[in-house]
DNA sequence: GTTGCCGTTTGGATCGATCCAATACTTTCT
DNA sequence: AGAAAGTATTGGATCGATCCAAACGGCAAC
């Protein structure tokens, strides 16, 4: 910085101050700071910045351990996004349970390595909110905190909608007995889908009496529930993810049939192989991009002005219809 | 630090010590400051400590731009264990093109934000180990460099090993003609995948001619090539990545034919999905945690040495044998 | 009892940028 | 022309830990 101020015959101050108050100085002497800056490839020191200002302009992201056979292109996709939301900087670290993340989460406070942080995959009664809200540390989660009390901001992706879409889509094609394949009741996002088909069943004026069947993500559970459902003669099966929907095109060829010509199938969170598979899996894409910016945003706003009223977004998925819900046309993009 | 210094009845650079250099002080004296550290909680400053090391002790990594429709699963898995291999800071960023990566390791440097990187998909004549060496930064590559010289440390997988793995297990099942289902010519790590398959048949005395095929990793091309496989009459095909497996399934089937019953069919990378298919793909699994913890050492030694010779290590991948490769027993993992 | 030595402990300077208070400068008005 | 008012710029102190060199303590030897 010196070497800067002496190139552009400034005081350090100066320097500075086109750093952080570019309108405090003479449009003129601004410019010769400037050019000198470019000139010398000039950056300020993180550490150096940190240090006086006692802040870090760094969020904490954990990572989660990845379950195996369990798709993390949610988890993958929504980091990306994260790091290019400008601004700060994104620091990643491993815990494999809730409890070693606050642990980790407490380290870093203590180290000053972060400000702030962003939860993902919350769960029903989580214990990080309830700490980092009682330290009143910024954070924003992504997912909704399924308990009673409000504890801080979140967007969320508005699941219930998605599988309303893909339920809606299946009956405007005809469908009548639209079986839906979910997870163990129990788990705040799984409910929540579920009553998204609901949703459009009733809508519809259509069945859903024994046309429900839970399974958790492996093969071989999931591939079970779809045949009970396949046995109530359902023409359409709507899944809660894809896997489970992987899971139902394997009971069907069991049994000989076509996923997509004999009984349509839909998924959620359009996974990587989605657009692979034969049929290509009709599927609801989550906008991560969005869900990431927002994120920012929201954590921004809750740094510079600490007793703001908390802020909830749900943000709504889009359909990607593609052969695996019938013969509608592939690639077709429908916002809800 | 005064707190702790204070607390324990010490000067503030006892503490200090106490932390770096613990056999300085007498055990008594030791004892008693990390009492006091453990009673108030102390962590050192990140920002201070990094002011006057002049190091940050955190290392970057690029998060490329996710291609859709490809499986990030190995990116996810790899910086998971980055990720949780120790000492160092994870910061992460993204950057949607080589160029635009170096730009951001250029500024990272100038902010002594990072000390040193990891880089992922090396490329022939990668432009990254060439800007980094001559910045003569510290970095490890994940990936060998392609090109004629040798820039800096790498671990590898050796992909051309687990091709001749998965071939072989196909050959000892009794098939003899296996076909290689590749990607086009030119990228280093495909070819060398292909130079595995090469290697094995030729063990066995099989053909090769006519058995080899190549798509990029979209299902049509996929399907198409899969097709000209099928039509040399192979009962197995050997393919370098498990996108590709799936579009052999894809061409299998539209033949009326089974995978893993009628033709063989492997893949490469050990996807998510790989054992939610039906059948289930036999594919071939990265060590990735390993990958990542040599990448940490190498990269630890090369700080610490920066003169020290350049090492190179190429690990050797599992061979995960599920349904698809035949009836020889499903879940059964080989070690090369 | 004093000196000398070894190993431990101490105070002071330092890393690089920012905050604060004070000074130098420009402009305008009397 | 001189003074007031406001703006642009400057020097000095500071953040929290580490490095350095100097002082301190205990212990053995003379």
């Amino acid at each position: 910085m010196a070497d800067v101020a002496r190139l552009a015959q400034v005081g350090k101050q100066t320097v500075s101050n086109a750093l952080n108050n570019p309108d405090l100085l003479r449009p003129e002497t601004l410019a010769r700071v400037t050019a000198a800056i470019e000139k010398l490839g000039y950056r300020p020191h993180t550490a150096a910045r940190s240090l006086r200002r006692r802040e870090s302009r760094t969020i904490g992201y954990a990572l989660e351990r990845s379950v195996a056979g369990r798709s993390n292109a949610v988890q993958d996709r929504f980091l990306h996004a994260l790091a290019a939301a400008a601004g700060y900087r994104l620091l990643v670290f491993s815990a494999d349970s809730p409890e070693e993340e606050v642990e980790r989460y407490d380290e870093l406070l203590r180290e000053r390595a972060v400000d702030a942080f962003v939860l993902d995959r919350t769960r029903k009664d989580d214990a990080r909110h309830r700490w980092l809200h009682g330290k009143s540390v910024p954070f924003v989660a992504f997912g909704r905190s399924w308990s009673e009390q409000d504890f801080g901001d979140w967007v969320d992706v508005d699941g219930a909608a998605g599988i309303e879409a893909a339920t809606e889509h299946l009956a405007l094609a005809g469908h009548e007995r639209i079986g839906l394949l979910g997870w163990p009741a129990g788990s705040g996002t799984g409910d929540n889908r579920v009553a998204g088909w609901q949703r459009a069943m009733k809508r519809h004026g259509l069945p859903v009496r024994d046309l429900r069947a839970a399974a958790s993500n492996s093969t071989e559970t999931a591939r079970q529930a779809a045949g009970t459902l396949l046995d109530q003669d359902v023409t359409a099966v709507v899944a809660v993810s894809d896997a489970l929907a992987l899971g139902c095109y394997d009971a069907l060829r069991e049994r000989g049939l076509q996923p997509g010509t004999d009984v349509a199938v839909t998924g959620f969170d359009d996974s990587p192989f989605a657009e692979l598979l034969a049929p290509t899996l009709t599927s609801v894409e989550q906008p991560l991009e969005q869900v990431a910016e927002e994120c920012v945003r929201m954590l921004l706003a809750r740094i510079s002005e600490p007793w703001r009223p908390t802020e909830h977004l749900l943000l709504t998925p889009r359909l990607v219809i593609r052969d695996s819900s019938g013969p509608s046309g592939s690639g077709v993009v429908t916002d809800i």
